[in-house]
Formats: structure tokens, sequence, C-alpha cells
DNA sequence: CTGTCCTCCAACACAATTGTTGACCGACCG
DNA sequence: CGGTCGGTCAACAATTGTGTTGGAGGACAG
């Protein structure tokens, strides 16, 4: 038997509903000294923030946006669930504070090549060692990113997925515009369109969030991206043995 | 055994018991019916199931596993949602139903190709050119398995998990022997350890599942392949322009 | 017509999560 | 020593999803 209505010790007073429309300010609790605390700029309170949103790095990598749920993350930043919300306001917010910067670090750098000095080999091939890099040096908050699959974002991320597909656009043509510049210059074999060939070069890479880990794997991010860009710029097959293709 | 040729058409009979204990006789719902029914294999009764899986395909690869619920895949296929369960008894059911065939056919090709006649480069190549295909003919059954992150799966699924991290190990080490075995006899450049080179050449391959789509992208399975072997194996940079690594 | 097969409806019990609350505690401030 | 503040605790409401139940309806075969 359910005696949901007999409880009275309960009033719903005019609380629940804080989010929606309420400037934050209202409510008598947490949201309130946590917009205050926020606001005065305490260090002590940003550093103990900051410890917060790497122990979310870390349970959003090893779970996922959607596996991973605050007691997760309380637990894994030794605080109480409750006291989450002293800091930060939903897992939304935590996530993107976790992702955003290193995104947009990432972006610049490669615009910054793309833009830079350089055949477009050369080109790829810094680009492939600024990934891996960037894996490497803001690890685990880029895989995070990666790693999430922004077509299966439910709706209530709706706007922050609609930057991030952006921001996954703009790499994407960046990569595109090399390689097709390459391929117009004459220093990039014509292997097929332009896009197909950057869509493979950021799989090879990007797929290193199933098992580059900096601590763990048995090989630096630097080998790894040598051995990227050698491959893929070089080729696999031994130059002696080519033969055209299509021949018996 | 089973013929594994009709992925769709074939449905284990022993079927795994959806309830850990429960003899699947007691309850006098739709547990038992759908028992019953499932024991004397009507033939309208698993072609209505095959629709169902169907369905269930689609919205797994549209919102992954953690995201998709029994109701969204109840309005695919044109379902209640408690119709849903006189065909299947879980949404793990219903995952790993969808999964399974596709994912042991694709093992069976590449240790096929491994095992076969050929150069490395020319098994790399085929190996390529067999997972595009198998991705294409088996849209999006390939793709629900290769998108989901086994690292992220929930203790409940964790025998079938693991089942699965075999098979990714299983098909790894068909990748890393081809490749290993090129760099021995001479056919495949050594630009790195072979199993960096094979986790680059999966990524590119696994990538896709971001982005094609047989019925949507503006290029053939075959295509792809074709410029990925052909970026993989010859190599992006034009040879007559190359120049040894590392020179100022 | 009648029974079987399939489907749907309308609830449930149960579990997990999220966001929030009000009170509580120890430390440091004066 | 008393108060304030950062931080925590236990509890709760609301929401969402799962697995299930029982029975009601329609179709169709015999």
């Amino acid at each position: 038997m359910m005696m949901r209505g007999l409880v009275l010790a309960k009033i719903p007073t005019s609380a629940s509903r804080s989010a929606p429309d309420a400037p934050a300010t209202s409510g008598s609790g947490i949201a309130r000294r946590r917009a205050a605390a926020r606001d005065e700029a305490n260090p002590t309170y940003l550093e103990r923030r900051r410890e917060i949103v790497a122990a979310a790095a870390r349970v959003f990598k090893a779970k996922g946006l959607q596996g991973a749920n605050l007691g997760d993350i309380a637990a894994e930043s030794g605080a109480d669930r409750a006291s989450l919300y002293y800091y930060v306001g939903s897992k939304e917010e935590l996530f993107q504070e976790v992702v955003r910067g290193a995104v947009e670090a990432n972006l610049a750098r490669a615009k910054a090549i793309r833009d830079g000095e350089g055949t477009a080999p050369e080109k790829l091939r810094a680009l492939i060692e600024s990934l891996l890099d960037s894996y490497d040096e803001y690890y685990p908050m880029l895989y995070v990113f990666i790693q999430e699959n922004l077509t299966h974002v439910p709706e209530k991320h709706a706007s922050w997925a609609k930057d991030m597909r952006k921001v996954n656009r703009d790499y994407e043509q960046i990569v595109i515009d090399i390689v097709r510049g390459g391929m117009d210059d004459g220093t990039v074999r014509r292997v097929g369109p332009p896009w197909i060939v950057s869509y493979g070069l950021m799989g090879m890479v990007g797929w290193t969030n199933r098992w580059f880990n900096p601590a763990e794997t048995a090989a630096s991010a630097r080998e790894i991206a040598s051995t990227f860009a050698d491959a893929l710029l070089l080729g696999l097959a031994e130059p002696t043995l080519r033969q055209p293709r299509k021949r018996a």
C-alpha cells in the first residue's frame, strides 16, 4: 500500500521548482550559496571546484556522459553528493566544464597548423602529432569529448550539443582544407575524395580514445603519432613491391 | 552447427533465458506466452519478432544502448511497449540479438582473410574491404556493436560484455597477425610496432560508424574502402616529393 | 460461432537518479 | 566564547525507465 498521501511531514511550500525560470537568487538553500561563493571567487573554493571537475573528468571517461551519475562523481572526488551542489548546478554543467577548454585549445592548434607554413603532408603530420599531444596533455578531458557520440545526445543537451557539433565540423573542415590543398598542389596523392581521406585520418586518431591512456599504454603519444603519420603518409606497402592495383 | 549466411534469419532457439532463476513456466502472463510461442517456432511469430529486432537495431544505432529505451523501440516497431514482451524478455536480450550474428559473421570473414592466400598488403586491403562491406550489408547491426564502447557497459551486461570484448580482442589479433607477418617477410614497412599500426587501421575503419550510412552517405562502401586502402598502403605523400623524415 | 493467436490498454511495483532542503558540525575570527 | 562560514548529512519529491500483470479486443480459421 502506498501511503504517500498521508505523509504530512513534508509540505511542498514553494520549493521543488527552482530551475526553469527562477533567477537563481530565489530559494534559501544551496543554489544561492553556490552562486554567492562563485561570485566572490574565493581561491580555496575555486581550487576545490577544480578538483571536482577533474574527478568528474575521470568518471566521464570511464563511463561516458550517460553512464556517469553524480553519485559516482561525488565518490570519486571524495565528497558527498549533496556537496557537489555547492560547486556545480548539474551534471551537464560539470560535463561542459570538463570538455570546453580542451576542445577549444585543440581546435585553435589545428587552425594554426592549417594556416601556417609547410607542405600539406607536413601539415598532416603536424596535425596528427598535435592531436596526440593534446590527448596526452589534456587526458582525459579531450577524450571525454571525443568518445561522446553527439548523435546520441538527448534533447536535454540540445543547445550545447549544437555548439559541439559545430566544433566538430570546423575541425573536419580544417583537415579537409589541408588535404584538398595538397591534392591541388600535387603534394598529396589523389587516392579519393578529400573528405573521405580526412575522415579516415580523423578516425585513425580519434579511435585512440578506446585504448590510449598516457599512464598505462605501452607507447608514448609521440611514438603513436609518428607511427600513424608514417603509415598514412609513406604507406604501409613496401615501395619495391608495389604493383599497379587490380592486376592479376 | 548453424547456418550463418543470413544473419537476420536465424534466432537461437535455445534463447537465453530471460529470467535468471524463474523457470519461465511460472507467472501467468506474458512471460509464459512468450516462452510458448518461441518454442513452437511459429513462422509469423518469428517474422514479427524479426521486425522488432530490426526496429530495435535502428533505435540502438540512433541512441546507443544506454540511450535507447523500450518505449522508443516499441514506437519504432509500431507496437505497444507491452507487446514487446510477447517477443523479447528485456532490452539486453534485444541488443544481443541485434548484434551477435553480424559480429560473428564479421569475425569469421576476417579469419578467412588472415588464413587465406596473398601478401600482407593484399590481405590488409581485403580486410578493409570486407569490413566496409559488412558495415554496408549488416547496417546498422554491426555499427550498433562497434559504436558501443565496451568499457562503459554497466555490470548488468557483464557476462555478455566479456564475450564481446573477447571478440574484439580476437579481431585485433587477426589484424596484428597480418601486419606482423608482413613486417617479418618484408612486404610491410616497419613504421612502428604492429599493434599500433593495427589499431590505426581499425580506428580508420571503425570510426565510419560516426558518419557512414549506406542510404545517405555520398560515397559507397566500396569507394570508401578503396580510398582507405590506397591511403594506408600506398601512402598519401606523393612519392616524388618524399624526403627523409627529420631533415631541416 | 468459437477458440486461438496476437495486440493493446491501463495499471502497478520497483529501482535509479536528480535536484533540493533544512539542519548539523567543526574551524576560525574576533 | 559565541558567531559565522565552508562543507556535510540525511532525507525527500519528482521523474524516468523496467518488468510485469490481467484482462479486453479484434482477426481469422475451423
